[in-house]
Order: C-alpha cells, then sequence, then structure tokens
DNA sequence: TGTACATCAGTGAACGCGCGTTCACTGATGTAC
DNA sequence: TGTACATCAGTGAACGCGCGTTCACTGATGTAC
C-alpha cells in the first residue's frame, strides 16, 4: 500500500471535518465537492474513494458537527454545579462570537431547515444526533422528572437555536445583539422558574455572560 | 396594449405568490425559474420581462410571505381580548398542521437560516420583513412596557421558529408532536408569567390549542 | 538484502445535465387615421 | 366604422457555466521471492 493504514481513515476525517465548517457556513448546497477537497488540500476526483455520494459527505459532516457541540456542552459542563450547567450552555450558545462564526458554531440553527427538507435518510440522520443533543441537554436539568426535563430541554434548544437563526438575519449590529440578549434572558428565567429549588444567587450568577465562545 | 393595464401587475402579483408557496417548501435554491414560472402557468423566457433577476424574485417572494403571516395574525388577534391574543397567535402557529405545510406557512423556519447567508440587499430586505412582524407582535403585548414587550417578541418567535424548525427535523410522528407540544408550554408559560396582571382563567383558556391552521 | 510486482489513494480531463440568463420572434390587442 | 400599424407580454431555442460524477492513469509504498 502506498501509505500506512491509518493515512485514508486519517484522510477521511480531515474532508468531513473541513466540510463540516464549509457546510456550516455555506449552507448545505452553498459549496460543491471540488471546493471542499480543495479545503482538505485533494483535488475532486479522489472523492469517490472516500464517499458514495455528496449527500454522504454531507451526513457525515452534520454528524460530526453534532457530536463536536455535544461533547463541547458535555465538557463545558462536567466542572460546574448542577445548577448552573444548563445556564452554562445557554451562555455559551448565545452570544455574538457564536452569531458570527456558523462554521465553528451549532449545526441545527446552520442547517436545520435545510436538512429537514432532504431525503428521507438525510434528515433521519439529522434527527438521530438531533435527539442524542437533546438527551444530553435533557441529563443536566435534574431536579425536574424526566419528562419535564425532557420538556425543558426541547423549548431551551429551540428558543436558543431560534435566537441564533433571529440575529443572523438581523445582521451584527445592536440589534441583533438585542435579539441575543432576549433569548438569553427568556431561556434562563424560564430554567430558574423551573429550578424553583435553587436559591436565587445561583439564578444571578448563571444570567452571567460567558467569555467562552460558542458551542 | 395586448392585454388590460392590470394585466402585468397580475401576472407578476401571480408569479410572486406561486413562488412564494413553493420557495417555502423547496429553500430559496431548491426550485429553479422555469419551474416557478411553470407554476405560474408561464414558460421561462418571460421571466426577466417581470423580475432583474432570481434572486429579485426570492426578495419579493419572502417579502410577500411576511406580509402575509403579519396580516393574518393582525386578523387572527382583532376579535380577541388582548390577554389572548399572544396565546391565539402562538396555538395557530405550534401546530402539526403548520409544520406539515410549509409552503403556505411563516417564512422565518423555512427560509430564515438560508436567507442569512445571501447577499447583503437579500438579508436586509429579510430583516425589515422580520421587524414588521416583530412589532406587530410586541404591539400584541399591552401589559407590559414597551422595551419589555419587544423582548418577550423576539423570544416569542425564537421558540416559535425554532420549535418548529426542530418539529420538522424529528419528521411528523409523535416525536415530533411532543417537540410542538413542548414549544407550546414553553411559550405560553412564559407569556402567562410576563403576563401577571392576567387571571388564571385568562391562561387556560390560552393554553387550548387553536382548531384554526398554522401563521 | 535486493528486486519485481501489486496495490490503491490521489490526479485531472471529461461527461452529461440543469441552471440562470439572453434573444429573436410571435401574435393579440390598443391606437391612429 | 374600417384598416394599417405599433406595442409588448409571452414563447422557446440557445448560451455559457458550474456542478456531481466517472474514469483511465500515476506513482509511492508494502509485499513476495
Amino acid at each position: 500500500m502506498r501509505y500506512s493504514k491509518e493515512h485514508k481513515l486519517e484522510t477521511h476525517a480531515r474532508i468531513v471535518k473541513k466540510a463540516s465548517v464549509r457546510l456550516r457556513e455555506k449552507g448545505a448546497h452553498g459549496i460543491g465537492v471540488a471546493d471542499l477537497m480543495k479545503d482538505a488540500g485533494l483535488t475532486h476526483g479522489g472523492f469517490y474513494a472516500h464517499f458514495d455520494s455528496r449527500e454522504a459527505l454531507v451526513i457525515e459532516a452534520f454528524a460530526f458537527a453534532m457530536d463536536r457541540s455535544t461533547e463541547r456542552w458535555r465538557k463545558l459542563v462536567s466542572e460546574l454545579p448542577p445548577q448552573q450547567r444548563l445556564a452554562a450552555i445557554v451562555n455559551s450558545y448565545l452570544t455574538p462570537t457564536h452569531r458570527d462564526d456558523p462554521g465553528r458554531g451549532c449545526a441545527v440553527p446552520a442547517l436545520g431547515a435545510e436538512i429537514a427538507r432532504e431525503s428521507p435518510k438525510t434528515r433521519r440522520a439529522f434527527a438521530a444526533k438531533l435527539e442524542q443533543m437533546l438527551e444530553m441537554m435533557a441529563s443536566q436539568i435534574i431536579d425536574a422528572p424526566p419528562k419535564a426535563a425532557r420538556k425543558q430541554a426541547v423549548a431551551t434548544l429551540a428558543t436558543m437555536m431560534g435566537t441564533l437563526v433571529l440575529a443572523r438575519i438581523a445582521g451584527s449590529g445592536e440589534l441583533s445583539d438585542d435579539i441575543l440578549e432576549a433569548g438569553r434572558e427568556a431561556v434562563l428565567s424560564r430554567a430558574a422558574a423551573v429550578n424553583s429549588s435553587a436559591k436565587p444567587r445561583a439564578r444571578k450568577a448563571a444570567v452571567r455572560p460567558a467569555t467562552k465562545p460558542q458551542a
């Protein structure tokens, strides 16, 4: 063989990783196979040695992005007391940094609407990763019964990603910052309300914006 | 002239109207000029007698869809007492009917993320219509000072459209219905909390799902 | 250890196709006389 | 009122281009002997 055993896997992973950035930036149909390969330092002809089709790469790239977000949240949250965890996720999500850098941000606001229109196969792949993300969020909400925690996780993600979409439509000026702030307040006050056993100071600490970027 | 004075305007309006449906269904790049013209009962060659470019049609079609939604809400709300208005909008928005018929639904969950990536011109046109929609929503919230009403409108729309995107990713099964329900509850309980002067029964009435479709 | 061969990740030209856009033309109707 | 002409919304062929995909080929390396 021309290359070491892991070489192909590494190349494959590099394509997926770079593509996951570009697709979040440009949309699921916003960039072509040739440019995606160029991003990974290759020419387009080799593409089909790694993927059955462009769609297959989109699925992998999307899954990669979702796994990264979920994993990043898990790390972010691992060092915090339970009652601050959801707030920490929210505060890292609803920031100008995240709004202005979709390529390294959450795939749901960037690609959700588009992927929901794709083939059933693609949509289901997306749905499965979304489900994992929701489960991860719900598992951070320990002071509510599972069904309520699940509902809160859904509502929180919906508000967070919806806020990001609205903020991106509004550009990156003051109006857009206000949108982020409105979303942040809404989702944090809801968390505080559901989380009725938490002390007020816990909530106040949670409201402070995170300095770390995005999610 | 071959046709009556209003003929061209009528044709133009018909193209925009049909396109606004198809674009919401298929995405801003999901359908071509030829098919859009066919939808309006015409051939593709006549397109440029009506629009400078495909992008110009996308802008008009998007504006049309946004105006329709805003106007529909205005009508829906006009016959209701103030404290039921926001809830009525939410209940008509977060329904399986709306989820399953994006072509006649709100353009924000269908096209928002995509349009935010378009040219500044397109994005700003979208942003202006979004602003009108938010103002309309905020004007329904009369028991809060303007700044708070604005914030609540932003958070409400973010949650509503985010919920719709998540529900569409999840398909149209039970899991998807649960997502709609979680979004509905979150946004209605927030409205009830802000709307602290309203009587409990007002809130209870508001929580009942609407039978009318979408928004 | 040295040599011949097999492998296969990656190259780059070429393909067919659909797209947005252009353009010469059509033909029904309004207008001038 | 009747006739010749001008208008212009709409037609359909054609354009250039970029895309996803295919394919014959390359050449560095692992393997067999």
